[in-house]
DNA sequence: CTCGGTATGTCGATGTTCGACATGTCGAAC
DNA sequence: GTTCGACATGTCGAACATCGACATACCGAG
């Protein structure tokens, strides 16, 4: 029935990997991309420091979650050593199984009445 | 404006620890029925050993998400060394700040089309 | 009387995060 | 011209949590 069962056996992820799988979702970045736009996406309350990052990135290129898009020369900007990556296919499946793993957690928490009701949005979390 | 000392400051919660406060937030319970509530709640698929459950309670205890429920002699059970725990306040409040927590993930996972569109479940899913 | 389930707990190995440090470039301010 | 902050990548050690194995003990069924 499964065509990939696969991308389950990686869950759950820490936080950390997912907010990086999370941005990379939207397209590549070099590292100090993937930490500014997490701050900006959490309004700051999400830091990713650089030793958390690039051994982050290390594991996920070892595991075949994301790949090198290449070193940037852009000619805009001088010759700077950027590294590029993207997600791969399996990257893609291993971020839908968390979403997918956190979703049903929600939904438990909201049975047992820790969050709003269905629906609405409580004040303040619009985009963590 | 916030009553009570930032619950928020614990987060992010692992997986276990979040698990063990879901199940307490229905009811009081001693720490094997702890064990074999998520077992259940998740068709078999997280299950907590031992050592991770008993240090995660230690540390709740230290921290003051949970309190001891008093030791109870059941009556009909012999007397059986069980040790019950409840949620306090303030775990209810951490386990409410990650699940909002987690809930603000989900969003941005949908928004960025890692998830099927709001409201609909996927297939599955329904309770773990 | 042995086996499986209940019940609590420790131990060591492993893996991840975190903050600090290291290195180097670039443009702007002074 | 040099100092400063932002960009950019990376390593290191301490701290912490998980995980599976092991330890202990009681109980009822077969």
């Amino acid at each position: 029935m499964a065509p990939t069962p696969e991308p389950q056996r990686f869950l759950p992820l820490t936080a950390p990997m997912f907010h990086i799988l999370l941005v990379l979702s939207a397209g590549e970045r070099h590292g100090y991309a993937i930490m500014r736009t997490v701050e900006e996406r959490t309004a700051g309350q999400i830091r990713l420091g650089s030793g958390t990052l690039y051994p982050a990135i290390k594991r996920m290129l070892a595991d075949g979650w994301i790949e090198e898009a290449g070193t940037r020369l852009d000619p805009a900007l001088g010759e700077e050593q950027r590294r590029y990556y993207r997600l791969t296919d399996l990257g893609r499946q291993v971020a839908g199984a968390e979403a997918q793993r956190l979703y049903a957690l929600v939904e438990a928490a909201r049975a047992y009445h820790l969050l709003p009701e269905a629906g609405q949005h409580p004040a303040g979390w619009e985009g963590v």
